[in-house]
DNA sequence: GCGGCCTGGGACCGGTTGGTCTCATCTACT
DNA sequence: AGTAGATGAGACCAACCGGTCCCAGGCCGC
């Protein structure tokens, strides 16, 4: 029992990148055995299914972005700064997380249209995050930047995007829940 | 040579939307028959290459995305307000575009690691479009919050975007340009 | 250290993939 | 109207797809 769950957490952790860059469709088993060094029979012992697996690997893989975008956040208590904080994460903490670009952003364009299970489970992770209108503003104004950074491979669109909400955080945020803490009292 | 040329625009239209919802990877070549009517034969006369017809597809695709979006708004005069019926064409007008989503958005995340053709082509079609860093943030902007409407069948976030981006366009913009202006004279 | 269960290799499956080629038919020019 | 070239169907291909199964060997509890 012991190895075998060894075996299938490193499963997920080499095929998550797969998934990732590739796509559900894009990634072949060929691939997932040739990352794993394991033979077909070998994956699928662990996993019913290749949706199975590539549920798993977005779950690993989200859950990684998740962690480096909220690093040390938690004890920041202003919240404006907080976001800030979490907008600058968004851009500089790259390393260490699944290659391929943002998995919430890939697995939601992927899953669109067909492939119900991991649709579900990409919207299961906006909605987890999603708190407030702002947070959604901010998290699209995020995935788009990033995404038109990826593809033309520079930074200047996501760094002009953090600029902008930093400003905006900064002046429309901050500004009007100062109001609204004077309208009240 | 006349029949043909139709013809192949026909497999074009036909294809796009097959491209533009499954990706690259998972339109199959019998999807294409069963869009288009014709048999494997009668397509690959006319395309040397699944790649081929998917750029063609994409490059379609584009067009009409861009076309509708700048729709009637060549003859206002005023940048801003053109850029506001920029945004507000993007919102509202959904019909007669290619289904599944913008072809920038999802050939971006499809083509992005691998496929260098169709990549190439994204990139092409960004960059034509961004004549300034106010587009890039804009384009950003909109693409992830249209993404994040898709995902979750709800206008709100991309509704949010584009009301946060007239507003920005309002007091930001046009009061940053007349001061530059004032400054100027 | 023995026995059984857990593990992973590898052969095998039917179906599908993108792609080629041939040939009958249809089109369009003279 | 005749004919040459454009066109598209359909058979065919090897490779590969996701998935199943069985069995040898390694792991682990006793």
């Amino acid at each position: 029992m012991r190895k075998g769950e060894q075996t299938r957490q490193e499963i997920i952790r080499k095929a998550a990148p797969i998934f990732n860059q590739k796509g559900y469709a894009g990634a072949a088993l060929s691939d997932l055995m040739r990352a794993t060094g394991l033979k077909k029979g070998g994956i699928y012992r662990h996993f019913g299914s290749k949706q199975e697996l590539a549920g798993d690997a977005f779950d690993y893989a989200w859950k990684l972005a998740m962690d480096t975008r909220f690093e040390g956040t938690e004890q920041i208590p202003n919240t404006v700064n907080r976001l800030k904080q979490i907008v600058r994460n968004f851009r500089d903490r790259r390393a260490g997380v699944v290659p391929g670009g943002c998995p919430l952003l890939n697995t939601a364009i992927d899953s669109d249209d067909g492939n119900p299970k991991l649709r579900a489970k990409a919207r299961q992770a906006r909605s987890d995050v999603d708190s407030a209108k702002l947070a959604t503003l901010i998290a699209s104004t995020l995935e788009g930047s990033h995404m038109v950074s990826r593809l033309q491979r520079k930074e200047e669109p996501l760094d002009l995007a953090c600029r902008h909400l930093e400003e905006y955080l900064e002046t429309e945020v901050r500004a009007r829940r100062s109001k609204a803490r004077a309208d009240k009292s």
